[in-house]
DNA sequence: TTCTATGCAAAGACTTTGCATGCTG
DNA sequence: CAGCATGCAAAGTCTTTGCATAGAA
């Protein structure tokens, strides 16, 4: 994703392309990934920007907010951002601590059961734990 | 569950029955239930149970370790410990910040890819994120 | 100028840990 | 007595917030 797309993307969420913000969405979205906001930053000093904890932090939140980007609770120790926004699955290496979407979009779901009442679907999130092989 | 099966239940999983972890699976353990370490601790007190914050944390450790309850995570900011821990699934209503487990086991899922090289299936769960009716 | 973004440090929520005391076998 | 459990407070992580400064419209 080019520099005049992330300029696009974030005029198209309505979120004022400031440079820092430009920094962190060229690291977010350069492909499809899963990245915690440490991961982030840590990748931001290593391209020698200098965008605050803080601001990645509040960065973050905007971008999920506002749909440029998607908000995981996989793990209850740190959020992921994802930069697919689509409704997608997930393989979760417990080992590692890596997220991956799993390929394709061919998983269906079936029997599922009325949802409670008064209440409307938002999501169905699948998500599939995997470990090293022991063998 | 009495207090003797509460007994029985410690002993099977190879923990040791202190007064405190019998009060904290009395509370947990009492029925089908999503709670947090906190919620726990405010039935606790209501309870007139006097067990520590840290044995709570600790003692709920130990029981997702030794297979007595299910850790899950749903929304990053907390954890929170299953009473029923064969494996099922569940909606979590972002409204209210509740889980409840979906009924019956008539949920099946298809089209599931190979996993990743070297990996082993460790569990698949589905959650369904739903939200009060806007209506 | 006026409004919003940024950065730093402080504050916060949740959880874990260190260590002295207490209970159990 | 030896060993593990408990409780308190302190420390740790991850994330958010307050506020003064800096930048954009």
């Amino acid at each position: 994703m080019s520099r005049k797309d992330i300029l696009e993307k974030l005029k198209q969420h309505g979120v004022m392309p400031t440079a820092q913000r430009i920094e962190v969405a060229a690291v977010l979205l350069s492909r499809p990934q899963h990245l915690s906001a440490d991961q982030i930053i840590d990748k931001l000093k290593s391209r020698r920007s200098r965008v605050s904890k803080a601001t990645v932090y509040n960065t973050l939140k905007l971008f999920s907010e506002q749909g440029i980007v998607k908000e995981l609770s996989v793990d209850s120790s740190r959020k992921f951002y994802d930069s697919t926004t689509h409704s997608h699955h997930h393989f979760y290496h417990v080992d590692s601590g890596e997220l991956s979407d799993i390929p394709g979009s061919q998983i269906s779901i079936s029997g599922v059961p009325p949802l409670p009442n008064g209440t409307e679907q938002e999501s169905v999130e699948v998500l599939i734990r995997v470990r090293s092989k022991s063998k």
